[in-house]
RNA sequence: GUCCCCAUCGUCCAGAGGCCCAGGACGUGGCCCUUUCAAGGCCAAAACACGGGUUCGAAUCCCGUUGGGGACGCCA
């Protein structure tokens, strides 16, 4: 039986190098009928917390990345927070220091500090020197009952060879020379992370432990661990680290690195999903016979396809703009009614919407076509139909696209003689539109982009966007519903020519 | 500094000795469509880090160099 887990630290938000590794870890156990297991590792009190603990969990929920066995549902296997297992590591590192596997350290940090410099200063590997690996236990509880605080250090047997076989890079090899015996208990009892992670993952009986390339290296360490307490280790798979485009770690300033931050900013978690899972793996050479189609995948498909043998050795560079590519895909495919809902907050931050009531939502969803499959998150689609909610020909007289399609020869007529055919026409829909845009073109001789452009402008007050002939239907429309609507005001398509040619100060020919 | 990991188009991947003068996707450029901006369609440019081996034959195997990343904490 397979049984994976992901164990974050609630000191933050969730990175999306994070929710790659446990997309991992979900994809391998749900093409595999696994069990994925969620663990909060919170032994750092400093810094961990209840609300980056919940902000995670949110997070991990929205992806659609929901798990077997963890703090809010249970499990067999719990407590599934570290704060709430004291007790196991107290008990199991008693364990080692009665056989001998660990020792009580009270060297001072000067002291520490000052080995470790020598060490570096000598080209060594900076390590613990020993000091107090020979104390006696009777030694160490006289000092201990004399008011000493001391650590608990592993003894780690020199001069050998660990080696494991990594499911993703094969067969890796450390010596222990360059391990130093380190600290398993901290001071104030407290768990160390190589520590807690082996008591936990032993006891909760995971079988493939898949994590990122920064934890190699705490990997012997871990297994000289499992051998000194007698639980057989798991199978380990270490994945490589995503880096902003900069090759260095992704951050900040590379822009969006959390979960929360992509959603608030209008992101599908399916395309975030399916993105993350092609860095560093390719659902193709699971499936070569199917060489369409090989990108764009859900994620049942993505974990039937998965294998963490196929998984690639290099580090992987982030890359928004594919992100992007992704989500617009996503958004096209996704139903207008949720696409509605999901944009909603967008529209309300603006003050668009009002109030959410039925005639609210369905006006949303009649503006999206003017949107989708032109812009690339959801909050961008309130700002392509902007327009609708935001008229103001003083504010577009400003704006230099507007002005230039002004300045074009005939484009004051087309604004006169619009303003003069709307004056007398009713509620415009397309046809009525088409036919009042055939008037003016009479009247003014001008036709096609010299015609068009200028009725932009002037309906829109802006000079691009949607399609006239949905643009000035939607805005119609909106006109018409009452302000019980929970709708913002939309000011109507005649009263916009008017005020328009008002502004451009154009008189009737 | 020491140890570990990595190395195919700008980016993500395909490629598990001959199928590759290297294939797909994003991005980029051009063309088309078009009343605008996008979107969409078509086309194009673009890579096996370098040097040695092994082999009849290497992007694929081995060694080295260079470059990148990670770790070396009473952080996880």
């Amino acid at each position: 039986m397979m049984r994976v887990r992901f164990a974050p630290s609630p000191t933050g938000q969730l990175h999306v190098g994070n929710a790659r590794t446990a997309l991992f870890n979900w994809l391998l156990a749900h093409g595999r009928d696994g069990t994925f297991i969620l663990r909060i590792e919170d032994t750092d009190a400093e810094r961990s917390t209840r609300e980056s603990e919940a902000g995670i969990l949110d997070d991990l929920r929205w992806l659609g990345l929901d798990w077997d066995e963890g703090p809010d549902v249970g499990g067999q296997h719990g407590p599934y927070r570290q704060s709430e297992r004291l007790h196991l590591y107290a008990s199991y590192a008693n364990e080692l220091l009665s056989g001998q596997h660990a020792y009580s350290c009270f060297c001072t940090s000067t002291r520490l500090d000052a080995d470790r410099q020598a060490d570096l200063a000598a080209g060594r590997p900076p390590r613990y020197h020993g000091h107090c690996r020979g104390l006696s236990r009777a030694e160490a509880q006289a000092r201990i009952d004399a008011g000493e605080r001391p650590v608990v250090r592993f003894r780690v047997p020199q001069g050998i060879e660990v080696r494991f076989r990594d499911l993703v890079r094969g067969e890796v090899i450390f010596n222990t020379d360059v391990i130093g015996d380190f600290v398993i208990v901290r001071s104030d009892s407290r768990p160390q992370y190589n520590f807690a992670v082996v008591v936990d993952d032993a006891l909760m009986e995971v079988s493939h432990v898949i994590r990122g390339e920064d934890h190699i290296s705490n990997t012997p360490r871990q297994i000289l661990l499992y051998r000194a307490l007698g639980f057989a280790p798991p199978e380990f798979a270490h994945l490589s680290l995503v880096m902003g485009p900069d090759h260095t770690p992704l951050s900040k300033r590379h822009g969006a690195t959390s979960v929360t931050e992509f959603r608030v900013r209008g992101y599908l978690p399916e395309a975030l999903v399916n993105y993350l899972a092609l860095i560093g793996w390719s659902p193709r050479g699971a499936a070569p016979e199917q060489a369409e189609q090989d990108e764009l995948l859900p994620i049942d498909e993505l974990a039937r396809r998965f294998r963490i043998e196929a998984v690639g050795h290099s580090a992987g560079i982030f890359d928004p703009e594919k992100l992007a590519w992704m989500n617009r895909h996503y958004m096209k495919a996704a139903a207008p009614s949720r696409l509605a809902a999901e944009a909603l907050r967008y529209f309300t931050a603006r003050g668009f919407i009002t109030r959410r009531t039925d005639a609210a939502m369905d006006y949303l969803v009649s503006l999206l076509p003017m949107a989708v499959g032109s812009v690339d998150r959801l909050e961008e689609i309130a700002d392509r139909v902007r327009f609708v909610f935001q008229f103001d020909p003083a504010a577009s007289l400003a704006s230099p696209e507007v002005l230039g399609v002004l300045e074009e020869p005939g484009a004051h007529d087309v604004v006169a003689a619009l303003a003069e055919e709307l004056a007398s026409a009713g509620r415009l829909d397309r046809e009525t539109f088409r036919a009042a845009a055939g008037r003016v073109r009479e009247r003014t001789g001008q036709k096609g982009r010299a015609l068009f452009h200028p009725i932009r402008v002037v309906l829109t007050g802006e000079a691009g966007g949607p399609e006239l002939d949905l643009a000035v239907p939607a805005i119609e429309r909106g006109a018409e519903l009452p302000a019980s609507s929970g709708v913002a005001r939309v000011t109507g398509c005649r009263e916009r020519a008017r005020l328009f040619a008002a502004a451009v100060g154009v008189r009737s020919a």
